[in-house]
DNA sequence: CGCATTTGACCCGCGC
DNA sequence: GCGCGGGTCAAATGCG
């Protein structure tokens, strides 16, 4: 009697597990094709996009930037949920109320107490690195120590913006603002502005290097397109992390953007929607910014495909880096063990849980900045869409 | 008591 | 020149 049960046990299991496995593969088969509609609906946008701007003698960047006083591109990390706030996906939009307001800071951060604090911050202060996570904490827990010194309601936005200063050491002129999203209060808004002159607690290296590393890259950026015509970003990004510049001959200043928030339905346009939205509602911060594929993040090879393969994007094909294979592996792993969860949260929790992984991220940003030194067709070119038909997949 | 946080005042840049 | 808004200061306050 238990044997014959234990074998309808078994066959009535085998049966799901068969139903199951039937059910995934035509799961992944829509996403295929999915993915696949996505790339040709992609591809045609840019080449129409491209053509259009050729048409109106515009830079694609000068279609969003009429500002030309900054530019404003994304990094993104994850996707989010206002689909036509495409706008606010990126920095400048994401925050109308303008609480990481790119563009005015000059001043205050710049008037240093100290004198040689002002020297050692001279290549980096007007670099900021803007980090976008969902937290119920006051703030993030990046491994430093802050003191808060201020805090300020800003216009628009009900959410107090705290100041935080580095107290690690005495003299670091790092600096944080943390201030909540105004449309999304679980959002978690840190901007961090500067470079650390001392040693870094283990747990704190990974968000360090991270922002220095785009501030490299911010101006590494600037150091390429110094004129205030030069408003191209330096590479065209089809990926999560969001980058943002604002330069102009008196005030550069940029701004990159890490969206570490978790958006479950995206709309697959909103890569491009980005574009224009951003500068009407931060025309002061006109915001460049690419979004890459939703299909790609939920595949697990955004960063894989997009960065690294995607002809869209600013590296070269041939710039196989270590951490390039090692992100891809990693992601692949990662994929394969939370098979059930988004990939935005995979990345959210390997980017802070795993300090190599984040200085990997690190070393990718500075790889691009470098990349996008290099490559002046795409750093301040009239084409700043790469070429697509090259060599895409 | 020492340190961190709070909060109103002040400074400065920018737009009108 | 004036008003506004963002950023910082520093005295007051709270907390361990």
């Amino acid at each position: 009697m238990d044997a014959s049960k234990k074998e309808d046990e078994i066959k009535s299991t085998k049966l799901e597990m068969r139903g199951v496995k039937d059910e995934n593969t035509r799961l992944k088969n829509q996403l295929q094709q999915i993915e696949m509609d996505f790339k040709i609906l992609q591809r045609q946008f840019i080449d129409a996009f491209r053509q259009q701007s050729k048409k109106n003698g515009l830079s694609p960047d000068n279609v969003i930037d009429d500002d030309e006083e900054q530019d404003l591109v994304s990094l993104r990390l994850g996707m989010n949920n206002k689909n036509d706030e495409a706008t606010g996906v990126g920095l400048g939009c994401e925050f109308p109320d303008g609480p990481m307001s790119v563009v005015k800071n000059e001043g205050p951060m710049k008037t240093m107490r100290n004198g040689d604090e002002e020297i050692c911050q001279t290549s980096v202060k007007r670099a900021r690195v803007c980090v976008r996570a969902r937290c119920d904490t006051p703030t993030m827990n990046d491994g430093c120590q802050w003191r808060k010194y201020g805090q300020k309601i800003s216009k628009g936005n009900p959410c107090p913006r705290a100041y935080y200063r580095c107290t690690v050491s005495p003299s670091c002129p790092v600096r944080k603002q943390v201030q909540r999203c105004m449309d999304d209060m679980s959002i978690l808004i840190t901007t961090y502005e500067g470079t650390h002159n001392h040693p870094l607690p283990i747990s704190a290296t990974s968000m360090a290097s991270t922002t220095s590393a785009a501030a490299s890259m911010l101006l590494s950026n600037s150091s390429t397109s110094p004129s205030s015509s030069a408003t191209s970003p330096p590479f065209n990004l089809h990926g999560p992390l969001a980058w943002t510049n604002t330069s102009s001959a008196t005030t550069p200043f940029s701004t990159i953007t890490l969206d570490l928030t978790t958006n479950p339905t995206p709309a697959p346009h909103n890569n491009f929607s980005l574009y224009t939205s951003s500068s009407h509602q931060n025309p002061r911060a006109p915001t460049t910014s690419l979004s890459f594929s939703p299909m790609d993040y939920n595949n697990g090879g955004f960063i894989y495909n997009n960065i690294f393969l995607n002809p869209n994007n600013m590296l070269p094909a041939d710039k196989t880096t270590q951490e390039q294979k090692y992100l891809s592996s990693y992601l692949e792993k990662f994929n394969q063990a939370s098979s059930q969860q988004s990939l935005t949260e995979t990345l959210t929790k390997a980017i802070t849980s795993d300090p190599s992984f984040r200085s990997v991220i690190a070393a990718v940003v500075s790889t691009m900045a470098g990349a996008g030194k290099v490559n002046n067709g795409i750093v301040n070119g009239d084409q700043h869409i790469p070429s697509v038909d090259s060599s895409s997949s």
